[in-house]
DNA sequence: TTTTGAAATGTTATAATATAACATTTACGA
DNA sequence: TCGTAAATGTTATATTATAACATTTCAAAA
């Protein structure tokens, strides 16, 4: 199974189209080993997900739905939720918005860089910060079992024009 | 200014009316630093989101405001938009949720262990974590704003009686 | 191939969280 | 004490999310 390329900070520059593909035939699979139905619905709400390449609330989600056809509430949220269930797209608490999930291979939780200018993310999987946060909870006798590190700032891109904002 | 003992995963064990009327002393004197008017509501906001040591929504403080008088939504919006701006309180993003600040001295943001079953939550103000942070967000460029690190899991204490649950 | 039952989706209503906009009150500084 | 800015009150509404129940779909058993 391919993964996607590294999805940091990504521009205008890459094969959007592709890079959808690939997240929606890895998609597949993952829905495939679970023993899961990967329906039309789940779908289209995965790739709109996709397509932002930054976070998307989810009546944001329902406007683009109802593009095509009627949709209510119930029937984004249960997608969005099956999709986080298979760890196929992830939750920014801090902006009550989804993103697609670029380590899509094993269900895990992300730590997020997320430019406050142009909403451009990237998802870190970083031992350092994972080792760090579970010293600390061993150090508090603490049990983890789940983990929300978003951090919000200027991407690389964004803090040239800083002054025009 | 004295500061407050650690604030981590506290049981009924402790001196309640002390430690809240630390808190508040501290409030007090925050306040005057920044120029700011601690009002009767402020006060009165201030008191119950650190009564609970542990996360109070917005509109259960606003139910425990009605307890004596009227209040509405913004009332209580505003007095803790007050005291996020002044670092008296953090907001906990993946609750929707507000804690009393532990470490009031100086603004900042925390990094939070917190217990599903009893709630109880501990502040870190981890170098190591912070480090990790830094590092990851310095290797990609990103100028970092804000963070929200919220870990869930179970207390010490709530491990034991897991099965119970 | 038909049945059938569980999973998925549709539908309606409403809960929970948060803010906009404007009116009134308060309290400090001139 | 008066004028003004800050704080609070008030009403309405926006935004995010879920409960409850009806209908449809679809794969596996008969």
């Amino acid at each position: 199974m391919k993964t996607n390329n590294k999805l940091q900070f990504i521009k205008g520059e890459h094969d959007h189209q592709r890079c959808i593909a690939e997240a929606m035939a890895n998609a597949e699979q993952v829905c495939l080993k679970q023993g899961q139905r990967f329906t039309a619905l789940r779908r289209r709400v995965f790739e709109l997900v996709w397509q932002q390449h930054k976070p998307i609330g989810a009546y944001d989600v329902l406007n683009l739905l109802q593009t095509s056809g009627r949709a209510a509430p119930p029937t984004v949220y249960r997608a969005l939720d099956f999709l986080l269930d298979l760890g196929l797209i992830h939750r920014i608490a801090s902006l009550n918005a989804y993103v697609g999930c670029i380590h899509p291979t094993d269900k895990h939780e992300g730590q997020f860089l997320i430019c406050e200018s142009c909403k451009a993310f990237a998802e870190l999987d970083s031992t350092e910060i994972t080792r760090a946060v579970d010293q600390n909870a061993q150090k508090n006798g603490f049990e983890i079992h789940q983990q929300t590190i978003e951090i919000m700032g200027l991407c690389p891109h964004c803090q040239g024009k800083k002054e025009t904002l």
